[in-house]
Formats: structure tokens, C-alpha cells, sequence
DNA sequence: TACATTAACGACCGATCGTTTGTATAGTTG
DNA sequence: CAACTATACAAACGATCGGTCGTTAATGTA
């Protein structure tokens, strides 16, 4: 099983079609994603994508895996180099509105996009996106239960009620900014949980005023 | 033009159909509707719609004024019956929350399911969903702004910005009980926003405790 | 009664869907 | 070098897509 040259170029294709896959995704959903479309935006074959994969879900299932890691790259490691505690929590709020701002991917959000599908729709490829999207929310709780331990926040919180809100207004960004307000959305959702956090905070200067 | 038997007649087959329509969309999106599809659902024959409407994209336009008529109906109009003010935005909220949470359409929002899909596609159905969307919440600023009228509301609120949060919190509901929560979210949605009202106004009594 | 209109249908169209098959080729191993 | 493996492809498959066509039965109007 050594990585030899054929298994590194099968590699360098495999990521250079999924990067495609979850951008397309972000923007059509992992059903709009065609096959036959995914081929021509990669420069590629129909057919090619079956040495790398056994059948479209698995494509699937991989680029879920592709966006959670890129998710996680992109938002959570970044967001992790604040210091502990309120301060965190707002820079992981942050730290993803500039994920949306910046337009790293076309669609916004790859599971914004893809929610809707699956949601409705039970297998494998529900469980992982809901897996996901759990473990994202519980690491929010985390922070919010950590800023708590250290202090920052009121003892009245609630941490899954405070954890809804942050991710609630943070995710409806991608609605908001595509179909009515723009970016002014993002000016919203910004202010919305900093004020929220510094009105829960005994020491707001821990926090940006504006 | 006058609506005689087999206008009647027509009529009534065309709100079965579309009250389907709106059904089916709410779970798999206006693509994942098929014409094939629906026609199994309500009982017809594929070409059966074509008597109705010229394209898909015709009945695709019809679902969305029916979807807008039924939340109108089910969510504005209860709303309406509240005093003006602080209360009746409150009343909008939770006439939100019970339409989800009664499951009056098996995917919870026809304009969640649809969103996703119409945002990075431009044409006449974007621009009717888009239109639907503004003028809610539009609606919900207006409320805001009446309840800041009546004194109902703290000086320091800006309309935008508490209407997003309200919105915000109220819609995320759809995604956090299908894949995550569960009716945790309605919970959470409620209290999120009642307990944000109760901060802003002066007199909290208007609103309820808990 | 004679005629027009309408709702609704079955059969079929070209396009596209995900997938299978067979093949050519480039890279690795003995 | 030969034998093998992984990558990629073109061609074709059955299924389904949105849509057209011609027809039938029912309902209206003159």
C-alpha cells in the first residue's frame, strides 16, 4: 500500500475533481451535481470518475468529507488561535462570516446547500451531513460551556439555547445575502451576537464595541 | 370569460394539484418536484398538467403564489388578530413556529426547500421567490417599526437589524429540527426571541414570562 | 341539434441521468 | 524485458426527465 507515483497522480485528479464537486455543490446541491456536468467543469470523463469512485454516492460521501475538512481548516483552526473563552466564541462567529464574505465557495455554504436534500431523505448520506453539522454545533456548545467555566459569560446562560442563537444567525447570512439584503446581512448577523455577547459578559471589554 | 362547470371543474383539479405541488416541494425542492412524480401523487397522467400550464416553470411560478397565499393565510393573518406593537411581533414569531411545528407542509418550509436552489440561478422564478421573501420581510420591519411607535420598543433598536435576528432565528428552526435537535429548536427559537423582546421593552408585561 | 371548448389521456420524442463495458495507455514490479 | 496495475476514455445501456401530438369524453354555447 505505498504511495507510489500512479496512487499520487490518482490523488492530485481525486482532490482537483472533489474541490470542483463541493464547489458546484454549494451552488446546485449534491443533485444538481451531474455527473455528466462535474465532467466538463473538471476537464475529464464521465466514465474517468468511476476509477476513483464505485458509484455517485461515494462521490458524494467524500465530497462531504472534503467540505467538512475545508469547514474545519477554514473556520474552526483559525478561530482556535484566539484565546479561550468569549473572545473564541466570537472569533469562531467571525471567522465564518468571512468564510461567506470572502466567497469561498461559489454557492456560500456546502451545507447550507445540501440540507435541504438530504433532510428528508434517509441513508448514509443523511447520517454523514447530519453528523457534521451535530458535531459542529456541539463544538459551539463547547465554547460557549468554556467561556462560562472561565467566567465570561453570565451564570443565567444557557448553553445549547446561547449555542442556537450564535449558529442561527450566523447561517442565515447565506440567505439573506443572496436573495435580499446583500452584504448588509453580514453587518446583522455581526452585531447581532456581539451585543449579544457583550450583554452577557461582566467584562465587555473583552469584546470589539462595534 | 365567465366561469362556468368546466372552469369549475378545472379549477378544483388545478388547487388539488398545486396544494401537492407545494407539498412535494417543501421536501425535495422545486427540481426534485418531477412532473412524473406528480402526476403519481395526485393520481394524473403527466400530460394532464399541460392542459393547465404551458411549461414546468409556469407551475413552478403558480406553487410559489400558492405557497405565498397559504403562508399569508396561516401565519400574517393569525398574527394580525394581536394587539399592534410588541405583542403582535411576538404573535408573528410564534405563528411561525406553530406552522412548523404543526407540520402543515411534510418539509417544513416551501421557501427554505426552494431557496437554495433559485439564489444562483437568475430568471422570472428567482425573481418571484426573491420578491416573496423581500416582501416578508419587509413586513416584519414594519412591525418593528410600529412596535418602536407605540414606545413598545427600547430608542437604541434599529429595525433592520432586530428583523434579521427575528428572522433569522425563527427560520433556522427548519434546519436544526430536521437534522440535528429535533423540537428542541422550536424551543430555543421561541425563547431566543421572546427573551430578546422582553430586554427591549419597556414594559415587559406585554410579553409573556416564559 | 350542431358546433366549440375544455379536461384528461396514452404514446412517443430527444435529451440527460447514473452506470456498465471494453479498450488503450502510462507507470510499476518481477 | 514481460506481466501487471491504475488511470482514463468512448460508446452504449436502461431509466427518467420535460415536453409534444393526436385523441377521447364531457361540458358548454349557438
Amino acid at each position: 500500500m505505498t504511495q507510489d507515483g500512479r496512487r499520487l497522480r490518482g490523488l492530485r485528479s481525486r482532490e482537483a475533481i472533489l474541490e470542483q464537486a463541493v464547489g458546484l455543490a454549494s451552488v446546485e446541491g449534491l443533485d444538481g451535481l451531474s455527473l455528466g456536468r462535474l465532467a466538463a467543469a473538471t476537464g475529464t470523463s464521465k466514465s474517468g470518475f468511476f476509477a476513483h469512485w464505485r458509484d455517485k454516492e461515494q462521490l458524494q460521501l467524500d465530497a462531504v468529507e472534503w467540505a467538512s475538512r475545508q469547514w474545519t481548516e477554514r473556520v474552526v483552526v483559525p478561530a482556535m488561535q484566539a484565546p479561550a473563552g468569549v473572545r473564541r466564541l466570537f472569533a469562531l462567529h467571525e471567522a465564518r462570516l468571512r468564510f461567506y464574505g470572502e466567497g469561498v465557495l461559489p454557492g456560500g455554504c456546502f451545507f447550507f446547500a445540501v440540507q435541504a436534500e438530504v433532510d428528508d431523505r434517509p441513508g448514509t448520506l443523511r447520517d454523514r451531513v447530519a453528523r457534521a453539522m451535530r458535531e459542529w454545533q456541539e463544538f459551539i456548545r463547547r465554547q460557549v460551556a468554556e467561556a462560562m467555566a472561565l467566567g465570561e459569560l453570565a451564570e443565567s446562560v444557557e448553553v445549547a439555547q446561547l449555542a442556537y442563537e450564535i449558529d442561527a444567525l450566523g447561517e442565515m447570512v447565506i440567505i439573506h445575502s443572496r436573495l435580499a439584503d446583500g452584504p448588509a446581512s453580514l453587518v446583522h448577523a455581526r452585531r447581532a451576537v456581539l451585543q449579544r455577547l457583550r450583554a452577557l459578559c461582566p467584562d465587555p471589554t473583552l469584546l470589539p464595541e462595534d
